[in-house]
DNA sequence: CCCCGTTTTGGGAGCGCTCACAGTGGCGTT
DNA sequence: AACGCCACTGTGAGCGCTCCCAAAACGGGG
């Protein structure tokens, strides 16, 4: 076969060390930072590693040191909405990004039903990983637990309350990006202004509905919908909210997603955007400019988010405990409202 | 810190032997397959497994047998046009779900830049993967060329021909389906059908113009715009289209995101689609249903598209040469055409 | 009852690496 | 000149597993 022909043997440390006339400690000195190595055998080991084309061989390092050198994304979701939505692509190429920075390749496990997740937890726990990124588990997600239980460094995107191990997490401020939505459609003239949530058991579902009702304080039950941040649903919110409060003027809506379904609703009721009803979004996701008018939305910096995410990845995994980080919104305008 | 605590130590495979009362090798026997073990050996050995809730640690299996269980799914692309394309998530779902069927975890690998691209030749070439699968590369990408030269199962998502090393690939019937929906169109009577390409030096791109082209021989050349698959691009080819061929009453747009973007500028332009203009797109991504009228399109089986390439890697794996399978597409009648 | 072929089993060797420890030698002190 | 110190280097042990070979156990014939 040719493969085997093309791979005679991998060059091992020990043929490095014979072609730099150095032991084998030596060599796995250079290649652990070469702290304590004469320069000239540093020298050696390097001219040696380049000319014999060496590579680690992780597995062997790691059997010894016990770490894995790598993580886990771990996608909690069910399987249909997973990539529809383009936050997740954003997040996962951020971080991806962020541990390649660190060497860090990353596995991608999606584990969209119970089965999935308890296999995932179980693979994580094993010790294959050396930490995991957690996207969008509902609240009481038990893969959780069980990693966080187990001693696996967590962290999740967006808070995670009511569990009982502190896991850290990363989030923007839904809260407060909410509240500057909604001020700013009512600074806009809106008298009458709805909203569709996403689901209130995942992170930003209930957050996003407080801001809103920090603003308006107790509003009447009509003008709040409850979608699954799913194009459809918001589609199907905006028409129930529209038969519920037909003088409804404004609209904010906790995703960019159900913002888009949400406008075409508006358009074929023949509600003009932002004529007749303003409508604002949250996500800034690449749906944003897909809209039309283009919607005016709440920014999350997922940049800094993945990034943010995986810096609190790398403490656990020193040993730091677990921490929040919440990162500020920033509010888009564009044609919607 | 907590996480010693609850990691006293891994059980390893030499504790469930003397629970069992047998020996190390019989419980590797029992392990990988369970040939040649006694029934007796083989009930005692799975009671030890379950009551140590043992673990196989891989890397000291992977050390010993040179195989890393894992794939490297390869993402060779310009980072912004990454996941704003839903194609990428679709493929990427359905091949995560494939191979986590054969219980091996998926590293996702994201090459944006040239040095990127080599990070990633070399990782997957210094045998930390036993295979990879390789989406949306240029033709000609210097990554595909050393990991099949080096002996590392490679399979490809679209063609990659003008490669000197024969590559595996899987890909939709680009050229069939394009013949499909261009005489779809002037069935349904078109006179002058313009088109919209994606890059000709990716996947699918010439292979979509030459289906084109087949039905409606040599065209003239102000009926050819070229895109590079993004949004944006499709609206600006529809554009200068409309410029060079205002009679224009039919367009074959080679993606779905360059269709939604091209309807977008047809309604700028005034032009009603399907009323004057009659729409079709490529590939069935959900961005088909997004746009106003909904797309009618080519569908790529995208789920058997992630399965065949990972029976393919498989296969290749197992030591068998690399194949090449052609999947076939599927119009979508909606509402543009 | 012994012999021989056939399962089944035990355990040594070794995968490629890191870690700890025991050198080795150069150099400044007393 | 003898000593201690320090920077550096070599080496044995062992991580947890599979592979392989030889030994043990088992049966069926002669």
């Amino acid at each position: 076969m040719a493969r085997d022909a093309a791979r005679p043997r991998r060059p091992t440390i020990e043929d490095v060390a014979a072609l730099a006339g150095v032991s084998r400690g030596t060599v796995s000195r250079v290649l652990n930072g070469g702290a304590s190595v004469s320069p000239a055998a540093l020298g050696a080991v390097r001219r040696a590693i380049q000319s014999t084309g060496y590579v680690v061989n992780h597995h062997a390092r790691s059997l010894v040191t016990h770490r894995s050198q790598s993580v886990a994304f771990i996608l909690s979701e069910s399987q249909d909405r997973l990539f529809t939505d383009p936050n997740f692509g954003t997040l996962l190429r951020g971080c991806t990004q962020a541990l390649a920075e660190h060497d860090l390749p990353l596995l991608l496990s999606v584990a969209g039903s119970e089965q999935d997740r308890r296999r995932v937890a179980r693979f994580a726990a094993a010790g294959h990983v050396d930490g995991a990124l957690l996207v969008s588990a509902c609240y009481g997600d038990p893969v959780i637990g069980d990693l966080a239980g187990h001693g696996v460094p967590v962290v999740a995107c967006g808070e995670q309350p009511g569990d009982s191990v502190p896991l850290a997490y990363v989030a923007a401020d839904d809260r407060g990006g909410a509240r500057q939505m909604v001020s700013y459609l009512r600074a806009a003239g809106c008298a009458r202004i709805a909203t569709i949530t996403g689901p209130l058991n995942r992170p930003g579902g209930p957050q996003r509905l407080a801001g809103y009702r920090d603003v308006l304080g107790e509003v009447a039950p009509e003008l709040i919908a409850h979608g699954d941040f799913s194009e459809e649903s918001g589609a199907a919110a905006a028409a129930e909210l529209l038969q519920r409060a037909p003088d409804l003027d404004g609209l904010f809506v906790a995703s960019d997603l159900m913002a888009r379904g949400a406008i075409r609703a508006l358009a074929r009721a023949g509600r003009r955007v932002p004529g007749d009803v303003r409508v604002g979004g949250f996500d800034d996701s690449s749906a944003a400019v897909t809209t039309d008018p283009p919607l005016t939305t709440i920014r999350q910096p997922w940049a800094r988010i993945s990034a943010e995410m995986t810096r609190l990845l790398l403490s656990q995994m020193a040993g730091e405990p677990p921490a929040a980080v919440i990162l500020p919104t920033e509010l888009v305008r564009r044609g919607s409202a």
